[in-house]
DNA sequence: TAATATAATGAAAATGAATTTCAATTTCAT
DNA sequence: ATGAAATTGAAATTCATTTTCATTATATTA
């Protein structure tokens, strides 16, 4: 998985739906799937609107909430102040560890916990379909 | 930890921040702390108000508040759609598994998922202040 | 006990993030 | 080129949460 992976993955979400192209639209999601950050939307709407500043708000809302919509993005709640966005292409698995001084993100993977954690679901009876640990 | 503990805990923060008492919230952190639950607002405020008839959203909100300010409760998001609140007593540490078709919660504690835990954040020099995993 | 100060309360207003509306514009199959 | 349908921006709306403010309750002190 890698950025292009997604960015063709989102093209083929987008003819299914039957969405049209539009290069506003494009332009946010490829920004986004690019970038390797957590973004909020409104990290994502003062970036963007930079080199294109004819767009709006709602666009890049709308954009973030297809992505996710389409499993290319995740929503992550890292502190209740603010939700971030991250794009899924990379691992399909990680977790994170976030610094509550300067707000640093750092993911990792870790075998032995996602095998535990499988073990657990297990023993409870439960599918694991998505977890976070942070 | 008893839910005995977290009411003197309670006092003794009240006090210590010169608090007066009110039997409204002395209602509804009791009921909170008492329960057995993972609660919404909208969910407490429904069970205390056949109880208690003359309390409002703001009370139950402000209860809330005061109880994660004191650390006796933690606020938990399990899925976007609704905010909940779980008391601290119990266990210190525990996880959620959270079933998606039919809501339920299930908590538990796994001490090799703690340690390997601790382990990843030692490697990135990180000191656990909180975990989440669910 | 009365007076005083300050916290708690409820109802309504304010806030703020996210979503929706709607008229205008753009896309795209024909 | 045409028309149906999607996209867009700006403004309006929604909805959970917080704040305001006038009133009431609590607790300390005279």
């Amino acid at each position: 998985m890698n950025e292009k992976d997604t960015l063709k993955r989102f093209m083929e979400h987008k003819s299914k739906h039957g969405l049209k192209s539009s290069d506003k639209r494009s332009f946010i999601v490829s920004y986004f799937v690019k970038a390797d950050r957590h973004f909020t939307v409104e990290e994502l709407y003062d970036e963007i609107k930079r080199s294109e500043p004819a767009v709006s708000y709602s666009t890049v809302y709308r954009a973030l909430k297809l992505l996710v919509q389409f499993g290319l993005a995740t929503k992550c709640t890292f502190d209740e102040s603010a939700e971030r966005y991250e794009p899924i292409h990379k691992s399909q698995h990680h977790d994170h560890l976030i610094c509550r001084k300067c707000g640093r993100i750092i993911e990792f993977e870790n075998d032995k916990i996602e095998k535990l954690q499988e073990e657990v679901a297990h023993k409870y009876h439960f599918h694991i379909t998505a977890h976070r640990l942070q």
